[in-house]
DNA sequence: AATCTCGTCAACCGCTATTTC
DNA sequence: AGAAATAGCGGTTGACGAGAT
């Protein structure tokens, strides 16, 4: 084997592009099962044509069932505009702060229209005094209580740092900090992502954390299967598996239940 | 009706950071 | 300690749809 950093997957015979429903059914029944130890042998047990990381890419900004789909509020925007002008890029550490939105989502909302809104002085940036100029305050803007004797971005930026190497600030204090309340945060109006196929929203029924096996079993032990069951069915329904006409008969004709069938054990043996 | 332009967003690429051995 | 493997991040691209011409 040469030396040098391998390539992330096999380049010959992946699928690229736009993901297919029966790909996103694939995955979704995979990691539910077994959740996603490692990315790199995912694709394969899970009888995908995809190299890991597009699988990573795909089900952390689309398929996630904690998603939260829909137009982001003008909390959410504004939020966003504060941490930029704070963090700067730092996409991932801005998405932290808010729940259920991925970081591709936020940079690109970023780039199509908050970065012009921004640019445009519609958003005040922080400062010292915390008044705008044009007087009138954006409804549901968010305040940032600050002292007019204190530098608080340097502040901010040691906490900042601080909370970067060390852990010992989380995310939320650095948010209570910055004035942000997080409940604000989760109030979404839903909407369905144009013409997706996987719109799995967040007001369906929660599923087990996948990643926590212990989070499927009762205190005794047993499987809540009702739930994953129900959670199944949810998928189904949002995936238009389980809609009438045309797409149950397609689905009839692939011969019964295609979620079941994917958690069949027989199917997947991982890690035998 | 046809074509063009622009906005949106899912997905890819290349790189860095972290973990594992 | 260092190399390899893997995960994650941020920049960019390209397909698609909607509105304008």
């Amino acid at each position: 084997m040469g030396r040098g950093r391998a390539p992330c997957c096999e380049k010959i015979g992946l699928n690229k592009g736009t993901w297919t429903e029966e790909e996103d059914m694939k995955l979704i029944a995979y990691i539910h099962k077994y959740g996603h130890q490692n990315w790199r042998a995912l694709p394969k047990l899970a009888g995908l044509l995809r190299c890991g990381k597009s699988c990573r890419l795909r089900w952390t900004n689309y398929l996630r069932p904690d998603i939260k789909r829909g137009n982001f509020t003008k909390d959410e925007e504004d939020t966003i505009i504060k941490l930029h002008a704070l963090l700067g890029n730092k996409w991932s550490k801005i998405a932290s702060f808010l729940p259920g939105r991925t970081d591709n989502e936020i940079k690109n909302v970023w780039n199509t229209h908050l970065k012009k809104r921004a640019a445009s002085g519609e958003q005040q940036p922080v400062t010292n005094g915390a008044s705008t100029s044009t007087g009138d305050r954006m409804a549901g803007a968010i305040e940032i209580p600050v002292d007019p004797t204190v530098d608080m971005f340097g502040i901010l930026d040691d906490a900042l740092s601080t909370s970067m190497q060390s852990n010992e600030m989380e995310d939320s204090v650095f948010l209570e900090t910055l004035g942000v309340r997080q409940d604000s945060l989760w109030t979404s109006p839903q909407k369905q992502s144009r013409g997706s196929v996987a719109s799995v929203g967040t007001d369906g029924p929660s599923i087990p954390d996948v990643r926590q096996p212990e989070a499927c079993e009762e205190a005794d032990g047993t499987r809540r299967d009702g739930q994953r069951e129900e959670w199944l069915d949810y998928l189904e329904k949002e995936l238009g598996l389980r809609d009438e006409g045309e797409a149950w008969d397609r689905w009839d004709e692939m011969e019964g239940d295609l979620v079941a069938t994917f958690l069949q054990d027989d199917i997947f043996s991982p890690y035998d």
